[in-house]
DNA sequence: TAGGCCATCTGGTCCT
DNA sequence: AGGACCAGATGGCCTA
């Protein structure tokens, strides 16, 4: 049960985004109120409504121009009300910042929606750089071979393996004690679900695979 | 069909 | 002030 296929969906354009075209709400500036998050810690279903409302708010537009605000093809997701756990707390802000931020403070729709876009955008090419930054760890590290390419969790476990592997390499070059121990179905961690156990698995083979590989460049 | 993995969006916080 | 970082939420794809 594992390697979900994942393509990257493109990046949704404003107006796709949006339900509208780019410019929708162009004159209607809006006010918006920053409030003080440490007031509504106290009351987290004050909160929930404020967010229901905001969201409500943002989805007006689009409800307009599509009958269908629930789902949608891969790549075109629509905006959709996000529903929040029981347990969903705000973070408190600090107090400085609240009271710098207090106040109110005119901001334009069609201004906040560009940011949200930027900032969308960037915030997928940050997470691009660090599965690039994923990848080149798979590529370096030493582990059997498989169909599948290892997940971001496998990934890192084998790599702080092969990094204690080689920890006690060197360790046993300089006629020092072994610092780490690779003991047979247990690695290192308190680990008990099925996944940590799958990922328990691998590293069996891997920290094998790891000895294996060090042998052969000495 | 359930569960795992993932990409993306989002809003809060931190940092420069 | 604005960008980076982070974590929660959501939904799509894939496999057992």
């Amino acid at each position: 049960m594992r390697s979900g296929g994942v393509s990257r969906p493109p990046a949704v354009s404003e107006e796709e985004y949006w339900g509208q075209p780019s410019n929708w709400q162009d004159s209607e500036d809006v006010e918006v109120e920053l409030l003080d998050n440490s007031e509504d810690m106290k009351q987290p279903s004050g909160n929930q409504i404020l967010l229901d409302q905001f969201i409500s708010k943002q989805n007006k537009g689009s409800e307009e121009s599509s009958s269908d605000g629930e789902s949608c093809g891969r790549g075109k997701r629509k905006r959709t009300a996000r529903r929040l756990s029981p347990s969903y707390q705000p973070t408190p802000m600090l107090s400085a910042q609240a009271a710098q931020k207090k106040g109110k403070r005119r901001v334009s729709a069609r201004e906040r929606n560009l940011r949200r876009l930027e900032s969308n955008e960037r915030e997928r090419m940050r997470m691009h750089s660090l599965n690039d930054a994923f990848e080149q760890l798979r590529q370096v590290i030493p582990h059997v071979k498989m169909e599948r390419k290892l997940s971001k969790i496998e990934t890192l476990t084998l790599a702080k393996n092969y990094i204690m592997a080689l920890t006690n390499v060197i360790c046993d070059m300089r006629g020092e004690e072994k610092p780490y121990t690779f003991v047979d179905g247990e690695s290192s961690g308190e680990n008990n679900n099925d996944e940590d156990i799958e990922v328990e698995n691998l590293e069996e083979n891997n920290n094998s695979s790891c000895q294996r590989d060090l042998e052969t460049r000495d």
